[in-house]
DNA sequence: CCTGTGATCGTCT
DNA sequence: GACGATCACAGGG
């Protein structure tokens, strides 16, 4: 498991620093899986072919966007503190998910010092054991999507949890970071979907690892 | 290859 | 009441 001084450094040198290692994932806790059935159940079943069954996964970290503080106007934060921005204010190694567009879920990995409001955007992984999957991840909506990663992640830490959870029972929100390989190279760019963020949006904060085939489709290079 | 658009709802003004 | 740190699909060149 990475030490917590790992992400108590800027989100620029974090974001990078985060391609190669591996995010361990729990998925489909008994109780979540009756809440999330019953509730989409009740609507529409689409969603479940996208998802992966229960069981534990990990994956490699392909592509991250850093997200530095108060200062940047793409970052969350910048609007002060909220209800929703209060878990990036707090402590590094958190993490901060968030709902966009109605519908898709953001994982987030808040870095730097207490109050500076960072955080990291996961936007892909690739598989790891399994070594394939049945769904894609290469998009942060994607990968959220697949490993049923919402809301009840926020404000969990990366470093508690994983000796609480009962032996061998599923704990659905656990996440954890491990170290893992990290990439032969790593390729810059702007953030993506950040339009509006004036003198931000072309700052180069994005990463992903140039050798992956799990990076998002989106920009050219 | 590219640009445009609809879906869908929590959050903040 | 407006607007997303997205995605999938449609249509044109």
């Amino acid at each position: 498991m990475l030490p917590e001084a790992f992400y108590a450094r800027p989100a620029e040198v974090v974001a990078p620093a985060l391609l190669g290692q591996t995010l361990v994932v729990t998925v489909g806790s008994v109780q979540a899986q009756q809440d999330t059935n019953s509730e989409r159940s009740a609507r529409t079943h689409q969603r479940d072919k996208r998802q992966l069954p229960a069981g534990r996964y990990r994956v490699r970290i392909v592509e991250t966007e850093a997200y530095v503080g108060t200062h940047d106007l793409a970052c969350h934060a910048s609007k002060g503190r909220t209800p929703r921005t209060e878990v990036m204010f707090g402590a590094a190694g958190l993490v901060y998910v968030y709902l966009i567009y109605g519908m898709y879920h953001m994982l987030n990995i808040v870095t730097g010092q207490v109050g500076e409001g960072q955080a990291v955007l996961i936007r892909a992984v690739e598989p790891l054991e399994p070594p394939t999957l049945p769904v894609n991840t290469n998009g942060p909506g994607k990968l959220c999507r697949a490993l049923d990663i919402d809301k009840r992640h926020n404000g969990r830490s990366l470093h508690r949890s994983l000796h609480k959870s009962l032996r061998g029972s599923l704990q659905s929100e656990a996440l954890h970071l491990c170290a893992g390989t990290p990439p032969r190279r790593i390729i810059t760019t702007p953030r993506i979907g950040i339009d509006y963020a004036g003198d931000w949006k072309d700052a180069p904060l994005r990463f992903f690892d140039a050798d992956s085939a799990y990076v998002s489709k989106q920009r050219k290079q």
